[in-house]
RNA sequence: GUGGGCGUAGCUCAGUCGGUUAGAGCGCCGGAUUGUGGUUCCGGAGGUCGCCGGUUCGAAUCCGGUCGCCCACCCCA
């Protein structure tokens, strides 16, 4: 429900429930998992910097998407918009005495100041992985393969996203070709870029305006429409500069392929993605299903540390957003579920027995079970409800008679059945038959799926 | 920033030719059941109808404004 009092949470922000963590924490899990497996490192930097690493890199017009504000000490400063330009201050500091490849990722809050919308919030977390320091298809491929492996640790498949890829520098000679001028090849790239969602149409009518002649016009309108491979190939068979920018991709697919992923591959001529400092494979995940939603986008930015004063260094990486994917999760019906982790829940059938309950409760927790109880007098029946609700695979009754003689009752919740066993044994780490082993079912994470195990 | 749609209980929504104390389902709490849960039955709590103002004897309902959400555009990190 909404309010207009003050202190209602800002427009675009989210609130993280229980549930809602639940799911931001596997998804981040999922992405540390993979980014491990690689051999990335993990890093941070602040979420504040100073305005103009952004103004620097993309121009004065971001500043009105960016939130901004001069501090007490009156340095104009911005919530991070995005982690790359963090990135290159960092290595442009220290990277001179690094090892390379430097292979480091990201999981950032990043802020923008712009209308929220599905999927767009002025708030999210985004997995930024880059390989830095390697000039070669290869750090291309394996970046891409961290995209796709990201998003498939989240129970996701072939069924469910594809990466479109395509190299800025294949459009390029694709433009020279057709003898599109020097100057026109921005507005171009940006007709180009919105092909999909503008319709043939539109696109068209976007190239005629731009006025790159009838022959360059109607090869690109022709591209766009159907932008295959061999289509590509076919129509610039006699352009050595076209075919031989077409290698790289090929190298590309070669390396995919051999990891197993090359089913998740398709060319399309009309990803160039917005952002100026991508020079060379650029790429997106997009969701099969839903509106082709974009999931993670990224490429080769060889020049950008440059930029930002540090040595010259080749680097390709990607950022993928946790908003997307979450809602994708959920589509899917394969987020985790709210309900709090309880292995065993202990029960006192009068007060006198509630210390011993304690007693059960603290050993059994000491060897890693998650154990509740109700914390107020409560009938049997009551607490045999509660347990029911927390979803407790045990149930461990104490009443006089078990006092008495030193034992507990252990009901199965799922199965009804119970049996008697000594408080000893329980303690021992001896279970009976329902949830005996927390440690192996706690880790055992729904939907997920194993690197390689499609 | 522009255009359109929508704001009623924790959730999903009924309810508008303006008319007593604003409803349902689910959820929540309590009871039926003082040593045995899930099902069932009974009961209860919970809403300044997003907010402010206007019209009216009377507004959830009509009008204006405002805030928020959604969609499209813009932009994409």
């Amino acid at each position: 429900m909404s309010s207009d009092k003050s202190f209602a949470k800002l427009p675009g922000f989210r609130d993280f429930v229980p549930a809602d963590l639940a799911l931001r924490t596997r998804i981040f899990d999922a992405w540390r998992r993979v980014c491990g497996r690689y051999g990335f490192m993990e890093y941070d930097g602040p979420p504040l910097e100073p305005l103009g690493l952004y103004v620097e890199k993309s121009g004065p017009e971001i500043v009105k998407q960016l939130y901004t504000f001069a501090d007490k000490g009156g340095r104009e400063v911005a919530l991070r918009p995005e982690m790359t330009p963090t990135l290159a201050r960092i290595l442009a500091e220290r990277s001179r005495g690094m090892a390379k490849p430097i292979r480091w990722f990201s999981i950032p809050q990043l802020f923008r100041y712009e209308r929220s919308q599905r999927g767009r919030l002025r708030e999210h977390f985004q997995l930024n992985a880059d390989i830095v320091g390697e000039a070669g298809i290869g750090a291309d491929a394996e970046v891409a393969a961290v995209a796709i492996d990201g998003v498939r640790a989240l129970g996701l498949g072939e069924e469910d996203f594809v990466a479109r890829v395509n190299d800025r520098r294949l459009v390029n000679a694709v433009l020279d070709e057709l003898g599109v001028a020097e100057g026109r090849r921005a507005a171009c790239l940006a007709v180009i870029d919105k092909a999909g969602r503008a319709g043939p149409a539109k696109t068209r009518a976007g190239l005629e305006a731009l006025r790159i002649g009838d022959a360059a016009t109607g090869a690109l309108s022709d591209l766009v429409a159907d932008g295959s491979w061999e289509r590509l190939r076919d129509r610039f068979r006699s352009s050595h500069a076209v075919l031989a920018a077409m290698q790289p991709l090929a190298e590309h697919r070669e390396i995919l392929e051999a990891m197993g992923l090359g089913g998740y591959l398709r060319f399309d001529f009309t990803v160039v993605r917005g952002l100026a400092y991508y020079t060379g494979i650029v790429f997106e995940l997009f969701d099969r299903a839903g509106e082709m939603r974009a999931i993670c986008g990224g490429g080769r930015y060889d020049r950008l540390l440059e930029l930002v004063g540090g040595e010259p260094l080749p680097a390709v990486g990607f950022g993928m957003g946790d908003v997307v994917l979450g809602e994708l999760l959920r589509d899917r019906g394969i987020a985790p579920g709210a309900g709090a982790q309880c292995d065993d829940y202990v029960i006192w059938v009068e007060p006198e027995q509630r210390s011993l309950g304690m007693h059960l409760a603290r050993g059994l927790r000491r060897e890693g079970r998650a154990v509740l109880y109700g914390l107020k007098t409560l009938g049997v029946g009551k607490q045999l409800r509660g347990a029911n609700r927390l979803g407790a695979a045990r149930v461990l009754i104490i009443g006089p008679d078990e006092a008495a003689s030193g034992t507990v009752t252990v009901r199965c919740l799922a199965s009804g059945r119970q049996e008697t066993t000594t408080l000893k044994a329980l303690l021992g780490g001896r279970g009976s038959e329902a949830g005996a082993n927390p440690a192996e079912r706690r880790s055992t994470v729904p939907g997920s799926t194993e690197v390689g195990g499609r």
